[in-house]
DNA sequence: AATACAATTGAATAGTTGTTCAAATAATAA
DNA sequence: TTATTATTTGAACAACTATTCAATTGTATT
């Protein structure tokens, strides 16, 4: 946090830290950032994401791929819809999936590159 | 999950999810990707890797610069220490830390420019 | 209209997470 | 030694998360 002494050594100190501060993104910007990291950080959304890198599916066929019930992959599928990572179409009964951002594909890439080493 | 029925369809579906998930990465894989996403999945630690991409840092520096107190700060540290995300030295009464990984600095510039649009 | 199928929703629950507070280490200075 | 500073640690707590279950909605088929 910040004591309220006010000795040369804290003002330098906080001075670094405005200085630090200024070279980072906005806070606001990190916030987004984690909400984005978020998303990727559970097995199960990441699961998903890494099967519609390959193609559109319907619920039914990613609660297959991901072995989780249909009613939870659901849940999962609003969170990466309000995030605009994944957007769908319905045709007849089925709703397909597919993904909705550039990014996704290198983020999971480089992540994957990271843990294979 | 998947019915117990064993109609053709069902049967079809199950061939499609084993064919997508032999083209995706294995799933101790898949976790630890989701790990490593959830260390940067929290704006306070996400913070503190933007600060350490800049400079290494003690620890009531990056208390500082991230405006959170220094235990707050330490218990997130023991967390990206435990991932492998930094590296530590220590000299006289404090520990400097920086980044101990190379791919993470690519995450953090994706993530901002995906945010940023 | 009635049935079946695909997907969504809301409530409930167990498990996890981030912070605070107080206490404990560790290293240095007096 | 005693005091001071830097950091770590453990317990506690509120807030959040992922799944399950039951009920519901929407679409197509009979």
């Amino acid at each position: 946090m910040k004591k309220s002494t006010v000795h040369s050594v804290e003002i330098d100190k906080q001075v670094n830290a405005n200085r630090i501060n200024a070279a980072l993104p906005e806070r606001r910007e990190t916030v987004d950032m984690a909400a984005l990291f978020k998303a990727l950080a559970d097995p199960t959304r990441l699961r998903i994401v890494q099967a519609l890198l390959l193609e559109e599916l319907c619920v039914y066929a990613i609660s297959n791929v991901v072995d989780v019930s249909v009613s939870a992959i659901s849940h999962q599928l609003r969170l990466l819809r309000q995030m605009r990572i994944v957007k769908f179409r319905k045709q007849g009964k089925q709703v397909y999936y597919s993904l909705d951002d550039k990014h996704i594909g290198l983020l999971v890439k480089i992540a994957l590159e990271h843990v294979r080493e």
